[in-house]
DNA sequence: ACCTGAACACCGTTCAAGT
DNA sequence: ACCTGAACACCGTTCAAGT
């Protein structure tokens, strides 16, 4: 596999998907590559940049899965599957959301469609109660009724849209 | 200063407010407190249950200030002021509110003043909306109209309250 | 252009041993 | 009971040197 930003990107939610945030050190991930962790830099400025492109790419599922014009609760939940796929995915894109929010935030929830304000508030909506889900999932405690709880709490939030003040 | 939890937490609190989350080593806490590394493994089980600490201490904080019949959204409010004044509060007690709910969270925004489902929804989103804006002072961007954002956000979560579906 | 090898400055945690 | 000292198994990142 010839080394890219790329592949490493996939080889680090490949690690995330497995095992988690815990182990996806760049030194793991060289292992795995199979070359020395310095050679990871050529492609790649950091560590953050690296979990940017990691945030990117969930985007990028998202958008596959949701067009333009979805429903805003709907394309939510969706946003919400796509984070539990990966582990800490909740985490990671919190980050890379605080630093290339644009990049990162789905098609049917960005500020053109919903206002800065109301797509801003459902992203860390999303972001804080998954990464409080995926938290406990980690620990053994039981996420009793996550799903439900989080679509309810999103609705309401988004309720503001065909009610506006 | 005798080395018990208590001045353990403390000192984080300092390092915290101080220098951050990425100052905040059990080794630098050791130096500063003036003892071994391994010396305050006798008092606190590992660096997470310090962060749990930290986060029932901010916790009592925000109780300070905000009385259990505190009006839900000033109480997010100070829930946010609180959080800010640490750093990197929002990551800690994110981390914190999974692994130990009821020890961390406000009581004017318990679950049995709010119910569960509103109770962690509105926990989640200031955890949530707090980290990113937390992140973005981190990397010098600017956090725009972040307050009256999240108050926005907050209020219309919370508008279910005074009219249940 | 792309990668290796070695180094630097760190981590969290454990545990025998001291007092 | 409480702490030291040393060790273990890691980190992220840089940089000269190789090809």
């Amino acid at each position: 596999m010839a080394l890219t930003a790329e592949t490493i990107t996939d080889t680090a939610l490949d690690i995330l998907s497995r095992y988690g945030l815990g182990d996806l050190s760049m030194r793991r991930l060289a292992r795995e590559l199979e070359v020395q962790p310095s050679a990871l830099y050529w492609h790649v400025k950091d560590k953050q940049s690296l979990l940017v492109l990691i945030s990117k790419s969930l985007k990028v599922e998202v958008d596959a899965a949701c067009p333009v014009t979805a429903d805003p609760l709907a394309a939510a939940m969706s946003l919400r599957e796509v984070l539990l796929k990966y582990r800490d995915g909740a985490e990671i894109v919190l980050l890379g959301y605080s630093i290339a929010a644009a990049d990162v935030t789905p098609q049917a929830l960005s500020s053109e469609r919903l206002g800065a304000e109301i797509s801003q508030g459902i992203l860390t909506l999303t972001l804080g109660a998954v990464a409080v889900e995926q938290n406990r999932r980690l620990f053994d405690i039981d996420p009793a009724g996550a799903a439900e709880n989080f679509a309810a709490n999103a609705a309401a939030m988004l309720a503001v849209i065909r009610s506006p003040s």
